[in-house]
RNA sequence: GCACCCGUAGCUCAGCUGGAUAGAGCGUUGCCCUCCGAAGGCAAAGGCCACAGGUUCGAAUCCUGUCGGGUGCGCCA
């Protein structure tokens, strides 16, 4: 448990004596209530807000109400100190045993000091990259790749039970155009001249030796019949291949995911239909025509067609969506309403990590999952911003016309998959972000992946150093040794599981990535005090004790930095080169 | 036209789901260091949180409207 839910207990109990004694109504909405760290430090190590919150609905005033939780506050033994500030804010002081304590917790919990319960092991679906299986990642698919990835450890770490998904999206036109682009390759392979590969189609190198397995499987059989009878096998062999291709990508930034599902196998199982059953018999479906779309132009032709529509537009679309086209096929829309009913079926709360060009399509999405599920599920769609690549502050040039786009695999070789993946959680999802091949690899404290790295291998340089400056890391560490100054940085650390519950709860991986900079900001600050005066150093010859427990201070935070890391899927560095 | 996202220091961005005097990096200015505990340090200046209303003990945060930027908007995927 952490310190500050410890004391969101503890004040929970003097609540409920207040209850007791009938200062508060008994069934009084405490749920606004919080304990946090004050954001000014001189305010105290723990603030509470109970006073102000709970005072009009216990018809006093949070002068009076403050008084009482004070003085049942300061009975508690680690409580220093109880201050009435502001408009009722309850400061609360703790001994300095109390974070001498915490840091012990940190080194004894080690990797586990930050899991918390608040997932409440509820299953949560995140469904993350989910790029359509026509070649190679690239950088646009990169950010949402590492945001999701992250979300799920972040919420593994809160005490969620995850799933990791990638929808396949095999069943809409794109594929049959691979599949033909492949077919190409494959006559190639034979030794024909195919010439330029024909506009809209997939020119990518990768599909050529997929192109020779094809030949090599099927020598020329395929060459004169029609299309009908080649395209599934073809189909089927691109999809696997560029699945493969994705995965493998995938694996180059430490991404697995638990289950990949097919578009196509959610139309053949029927899912559809059943979707499409159950809200028609909510009343949710009917027969009709859709406006003409403002965005054509006055001479585009519109001819309306009756479709078969969900109405999206009760659960506050702006438009409601086909799930049938005329021809009576399913659109896109009606197999990943189904999708997520599927999904929902196994989950309490779905998230999906969605390039921001999908904006559109969100609340439809949504409307399907709460008709469906009757507003079981909740889905939470987390929309991510571009990369814009930059090399030493040029914009780094693409033509997607030559297939010519950096690849994510190309970026993973140039600056390693550490550097890429906390790069992509420098900054909230939802804005864009800028990606320096120069920057990223730069030495200075403007760069985030450095400047915390340095600090972890700064603690574990100190550790390689212990034993010639006579430490003896078996012996316990004297943590009274420790002053304030050095207590601040503890009590920093002891922020991390705020940070990965409210990470989590808010989907916001991000949040750890700040978190992790102003730790190591601190840490590298008490350390340079270090260069003006000797005596602060962590690493003191003549005073092996204070030696020592300097050292445990640094693992501490050593520790915290490592499990942050961890949860952005980024290695911690022993040493920088 | 509509929907979604956004608007915070000169620039790039945080702001812990409504808390106290709004923060960081870069840039600027001043002082210090250049000791491999290297790949700089300390500090200062810099803000009507786009604007106008509203909600309440309290708003950068929630609601409404306006302005400005981005993205998207046929049965595509």
């Amino acid at each position: 448990m952490s310190l500050y839910a410890q004391y969101s207990a503890l004040l929970d109990g003097v609540l409920d004596e207040l209850v007791a004694e009938g200062v508060l109504a008994a069934g009084i909405d405490r749920k606004s209530v919080t304990v946090e760290p004050p954001r000014d430090p001189t305010h105290g190590d723990l603030a509470t807000n109970a006073a102000m919150v709970l005072a009009k609905p216990a018809g006093t005033n949070p002068r009076i109400l403050s008084e009482a939780i004070r003085t049942k506050l300061e009975a508690l033994p680690p409580v220093v100190s109880v201050e009435i500030a502001g408009p009722g804010f309850i400061n609360l002081r703790l001994t300095p045993d109390a974070w001498r304590d915490e840091l012990k917790t940190i080194i004894r919990e080690g990797e586990d000091y930050g899991l918390c319960g608040v997932g409440n092991n509820e299953r949560v679906n995140v469904e993350y990259v989910s790029a359509n299986p026509t070649g190679p990642l690239h950088m646009g698919h990169c950010r949402g790749a590492v945001v999701g990835d992250s979300l799920a450890r972040i919420l593994e770490a809160a005490g969620f039970r995850v799933t990791k998904e990638y929808y396949v999206n095999d069943a809409g036109a794109q594929v049959d155009t691979l599949a033909r682009s492949l077919y190409l390759r494959y006559r190639e392979a034979l030794g024909e001249d195919i010439g330029e590969i024909p506009e809209g189609m997939y020119p990518g190198d990768y599909l050529r030796p997929v192109g020779i397995v094809m030949a090599a499987d099927y020598g020329d059989d395929l060459v004169e019949v029609p299309e009908e009878e080649w395209l599934p096998a073809f189909r089927k062999c691109a999809i696997k291949a560029m699945l493969d291709l994705i995965r493998y990508d995938l694996a180059l930034l430490d991404i697995h995911h638990d289950k990949f599902a097919s578009e196509s196998d959610v139309q053949q199982s029927g899912a559809v239909d059943q979707a499409l059953q159950v809200l028609r018999d909510k009343g949710l479906v009917y027969e009709g025509t859709l406006e003409r779309p403002k965005s054509l132009s006055p001479e585009d032709e519109w001819e309306p067609v009756e479709l078969t529509l969900f109405r999206s537009t009760k659960f506050g679309d702006d438009q409601d969506r086909p799930m049938k086209k005329s021809d009576g096929s399913w659109t896109y829309f009606g197999s990943d309403a189904a999708y997520h009913w599927e999904k929902a079926k196994g989950a309490d709360h779905l998230v999906n990590i969605w390039g921001a060009d999908h904006a559109g399509t969100v609340k439809r999405v949504q409307s399907a999952v709460r008709a469906l599920t009757d507003g079981r599920v909740d889905l939470d769609v987390k929309l991510v911003q571009m990369v814009r690549l930059f090399r030493g502050g040029e914009p780094v040039k693409m033509s997607k016309r030559a297939g010519d786009f950096v690849t994510l695999a190309e970026v993973v070789s140039e600056v390693g998959k550490d550097v890429v993946r906390f790069m992509m959680l420098t900054k909230r999802a939802d804005t864009p972000l800028d990606f320096d091949f120069a920057k990223v690899v730069e030495a200075s404290k403007d760069n985030p992946v450095f400047y915390v790295q340095y600090a972890h291998a700064r603690i574990s340089s100190l550790v390689r150093k212990s034993a010639e400056a006579g430490v003896d890391l078996a012996a316990g560490a004297d943590l009274s040794l420790l002053d304030e100054e050095e207590l601040a940085l503890v009590k920093r650390s002891a922020q991390y599981p705020r940070v990965v519950e409210g990470a989590a709860l808010s989907h916001e991986p991000h949040r750890v990535a700040f978190y992790l900079y102003d730790l190591a900001a601190e840490f590298h600050a008490l350390w340079n005090r270090g260069n003006d005066d000797p005596e602060r150093r962590f690493l003191l010859e003549n005073n092996p004790q204070l030696s020592r427990a300097r050292l445990e201070l640094a693992l501490g935070v050593g520790q915290i930095i490592r499990s942050g890391l961890a949860l952005m899927g980024v290695a911690a560095a022993e040493e920088m080169r």
